[in-house]
RNA sequence: GUCCCCAUCGUCUAGCCCGGCCUAGGACACCGGCCUUUCACGCCGGCGACGGGGGUUCAAAUCCCCCUGGGGACGCCA
């Protein structure tokens, strides 16, 4: 057992969205592959913008991708007396201060900074003016160097290094007595035991401040991964305007959650030219050695493609239950469920989402077709009155009403009339579907049954143009 | 604006650390063909990139510097 811990830390202010969910099969597939622990921690924090709404969408989402941890979920705010003692800590060690600025006051500062073009940071003010009346409104800042350089070596990035003057002294409580980001993650880091830290590009900047306070803590430091950002097709970071971010809104959109986690994988990860990778193999394979250092435009085609793969080869009793959740979400209740495995062997080498198969075979479950109306003026027309006669007639007869023998049926008829089989297969797929996309008529006739075939064929005369 | 980071086909990437095997490989998308009862699938083929400039070297996609471009961070958010 080795002694690795890492963790997953989603701050929950909304559901678990596309980036978020890379950075936690990161830290999944490590802690499988290093065989450690994986830990799930909520930074709940800012207890205005934190729902327990939000929280339950993570968990779900973490589960239907697969994400399984091992301790956990744990909630920074149920930790409060944990920060407060070493906040007190640090402010007895003087490592920490009292900050009586107004909000208002530090705003002004820093639009003044950026408009003379310097850094806006904190200027110091109340670094050295020791105690305030009693019932002054206060945060605790702290206290960073202002020599020196901040450095350590990202295990994706590489050495990276800041000068100790461009940090200013953060706020790590709040005047209402709550702490704040940067410092919470570091308590609970070194608390936990984490050992790495993967997380997103965007905290790069936020790491030379917690190194500090490791330091202040008297804490050994992690090891720190930062996993580029994903952006949208225009570069930017991925956001709701570039399409669906949340991760579920991919189940309900009819993806996989093996097709997404492959799909994500592979945005900054690689494994030379390998494309397809099942979760155990990239348990087996995950390395952040391989994890690129540049960010990562999404690619819905791709994720897109991997789906269809999966559903290829997916095993259809499995997809069938997932097919009956998604023609639900039309309004759509099947009748016979049993059958439905039968319908996705039919659908699933065409089609690239379930919600596209529920689309699609929509048909089969519907009591009759939606009929498409140029298909039905195409080829539900008064010249084919005679063969859809001929074909009830003979599918009547028709014994068994399979595949072959359907088929065998129309052969007889198309050698009978000198009609090709596109002649002969549009109009019963109108009649039979209500439009002319479907897979083979042969395999629809049977699956529908010679009942259902008929009556949509005898409704199909009624049609007739 | 300041700081940090990044830079191979439209996109994801292999190659870069340990220079020559790279006339730069794979995948998605796109285009063409084949297959075909429709639409797909599948198969075959094609288009397509080392951002620019300086070095170092017999040799640079690979090492160094500058420029440019892009992203991120600058909150009593996380």
């Amino acid at each position: 057992m080795s002694t690795v811990r890492v963790r997953f830390a989603p701050s929950p202010t909304g559901y678990l969205h596309i980036g978020g969910a890379r950075t936690a099969l990161f830290n999944y597939l490590f802690a499988r592959r290093q065989q450690g622990t994986f830990i799930l921690r909520i930074e709940d924090t800012d207890t205005v913008r934190s729902t327990q709404q939000s929280v339950d969408e993570i968990l779900k989402a973490m589960k239907w991708l697969g994400l399984s941890w091992d301790e956990g979920p744990y909630y920074q705010s149920e930790r409060f007396s944990l920060y407060k003692d070493k906040v007190q800590q640090l402010l007895r060690e003087g490592k920490a201060y009292r900050c009586y600025c107004t909000p208002e006051e530090l705003e002004q500062k820093r639009e003044r900074a950026m408009a003379e073009g310097r850094k806006p940071k904190y200027d110091g003010t109340c670094r050295e003016c020791g105690k305030a009346s009693e019932g002054t409104p206060f945060v605790v800042r702290f206290r960073s160097p202002d020599s020196g350089a901040t450095t350590f070596s990202d295990l994706i990035k590489g050495p990276i290094s800041v000068q100790n003057d461009e940090l200013d002294d953060i706020i790590i409580q709040r005047s209402d007595g709550t702490p704040t980001y940067n410092f919470v993650v570091v308590v609970d880091d070194v608390e936990m035991g984490i050992t790495h830290v993967i997380r997103g590009d965007d905290h790069v900047n936020n790491t030379p401040r917690q190194i500090l306070m490791y330091q202040a803590l008297g804490a050994p430091l992690p090891a720190f991964a930062h996993v580029p950002m994903i952006l949208g097709a225009d570069k930017t970071r991925l956001s709701k305007r570039h399409g669906a971010t949340s991760v579920m809104s991919y189940e309900e959109m009819g993806f996989l959650p093996e097709a997404l986690v492959n799909y994500l994988v592979r945005l900054g990860w690689s494994h030379g030219d390998q494309e397809i990778f099942s979760m155990g193999e990239l348990i087996e394979k995950f390395s952040l050695e391989n994890v690129g250092r540049s960010a990562g435009v999404f690619n819905p085609e791709k994720l897109l493609w991997l789906n269809s793969h999966y559903i290829k080869s997916g095993d259809p009793a499995r997809l069938a239950t997932l097919l009956q959740k998604q023609l639900e979400r039309m309004g759509l209740g099947v009748a016979d469920p049993e059958k439905l495995p039968a319908v996705v062997r039919l659908f699933q080498e065409r089609d690239k989402t379930l919600e596209e198969m529920a689309k699609n075979a929509a048909f089969l479950v519907r009591k009759a077709p939606e009929f498409d109306g140029t298909a039905v003026e195409k080829f539900l027309t008064e010249a084919n009155r005679g063969l859809l006669e001929t074909l009830i007639g003979a599918l009547e007869k028709c014994e068994p009403f399979t595949h072959e023998a359907v088929e065998k049926c129309v052969e007889k008829i198309m050698a009978e009339t000198g009609l090709k089989m596109g002649k002969v297969a549009q109009p019963i797929r109108v009649a039979i579907t209500g439009g002319t996309v479907s897979p083979s008529v042969f395999e629809i006739l049977p699956l529908l049954g010679r009942e259902e075939t008929l009556e949509r064929l005898r409704n199909a005369l009624a049609l007739l143009k």
